[in-house]
DNA sequence: TCTGGGGTCCTAGGACCC
DNA sequence: TCTGGGGTCCTAGGACCC
């Protein structure tokens, strides 16, 4: 979906290098967190200044009768109750005079470039991309609260868009930061203030902790930041095993890695999801939509010049429930086998059962499984 | 007849993020 | 009210091997 980009979850691989840098002579080492105001909402404005100050909701093909979701929405229309994820039908309705607009991957693209330009031409500036419209900073600085703003003032000028910039001494604090930066303002979180600010917070505000997990901690009497960070974390293995349970208790802390890592990305897979306007029920029609999928995916994944060596099919059925069917690839595959075992798979949906979405998913063999920063692949996939 | 321990691979499913 | 489409990584449990 956004080529070059890491789609970047916290997750203990990513973060298991716990360093400090104690800074050289000219300052400190500090992460800044950089994320775009409203961004997709905002470069609509930009090609269509009339639109300002108006309430904008910016989902599928900008029809609210299909089936689709909000992707943005602007500040104007999120006091209205309109948020991310949210069914644009129902969208439509809270907003009755919202501007309601198509999806424009390729114009956010150009903008997310421009912003990521913007930001490697920073002086000392070590960039790791985080999605369309934020990215870590790395640099050495003995004012990083004037060095944000510059980042600030820099991105506005080259782009026309505002940004809000988290401070910190590790990834997970100066991104928590950014919350409490927005709009345009400048965040810092250390391990000075991280708990005087966070730790009354409830789990779910922590990047990486949702509403399953915070409800599984909720069920072992923790509810907030400060009781998590004050956990033991072997103690929160039963519950989340020998990786997740410790990662929970040092995101608790604000803890973490420090090093900002820019690294280029490379994909680990690709894959290919739809959406149909109305439930499937009919095994040829599930069929004909594996072989649409499965062309477009396998095109993808063959433009890389690498091996398909796995294959996962999403099922979603009506009402919500989500399946998976997996399926491994020799190492050498082509692709050839690929429509093959995609049809096999497709063949062990019950028949009958309605379909409401249905995805591709094909896994890449790595190139190099040691690459710096990065996590093989698990499994041999 | 009753019964190891350790390791890897694979599948299925889950959780989270932008 | 009814839920996108693109990603990443973790875990449990069974199969299999030595």
């Amino acid at each position: 979906m956004i080529p070059g980009v890491n789609q970047a979850t916290p997750r203990p691989d990513a973060f298991s290098v716990v360093l400090r840098h104690t800074g050289g002579v000219s300052g400190i080492r500090w992460v800044l967190h950089v994320d775009l105001d409203q961004f997709i909402a905002a470069v609509e404005v930009l090609r269509r200044p009339e639109l300002a100050g108006r309430p904008i909701i910016i989902g599928g093909r900008g029809d609210p009768t299909e089936r689709a979701v909000v992707s943005t929405a602007s500040y104007e229309a999120r006091a209205f109750g309109v948020g991310s994820g949210m069914p644009l039908r129902i969208a439509a309705r809270k907003v009755p005079d919202a501007v309601i607009l198509p999806v424009d991957q390729d114009a956010y693209l150009a903008a997310s470039e421009t912003v990521m330009a913007t930001l490697r031409e920073r002086p000392g500036a070590t960039v790791q991309v985080l999605g369309w419209d934020e990215a870590f900073v790395g640099v050495e600085t003995e004012n990083p609260e004037a060095y944000a703003r510059q980042v600030h003032d820099a991105v506005l000028e080259r782009t026309g868009l505002h940004c809000s910039v988290g401070i910190g001494d590790t990834l997970v604090r100066a991104k928590v930061a950014t919350g409490f930066a927005k709009p345009a303002g400048v965040f810092r979180l250390t391990a000075d203030n991280w708990l005087d600010v966070m730790g009354s917070c409830p789990t779910r505000d922590l990047w990486g902790v949702g509403s399953k997990v915070s409800g599984r901690l909720a069920k072992l009497g923790i509810n907030t930041v400060a009781e998590l960070a004050a956990s033991d974390p072997v103690g929160l293995v039963p519950e989340f095993g020998p990786k997740m349970g410790p990662w929970y208790v040092e995101l608790g802390r604000g803890d973490g890695t420090s090093v900002v890592d820019d690294t280029p990305w490379v994909a680990r897979g690709h894959s290919r999801e739809t959406t149909f306007q109305r439930d499937l029920t009919d095994p040829a029609e599930v069929e004909a939509a594996v072989r649409n999928l499965t062309a477009q995916v396998l095109a993808d994944v063959l433009a890389e010049g690498r091996p398909v060596v796995g294959l996962t099919l999403k099922i979603r059925y009506s009402p919500f429930v989500t399946t998976t069917r997996a399926r491994k690839m020799p190492a050498t595959s082509d692709g050839s086998e690929v429509l093959a075992r995609a049809l096999d798979l497709a063949a062990e949906i019950e028949e009958g059962r309605p379909i409401r979405l249905l995805g591709l998913r094909a896994e890449m063999a790595m190139p190099d499984d040691s690459r710096k920063g990065h996590t093989p692949i698990r499994g041999g996939w």
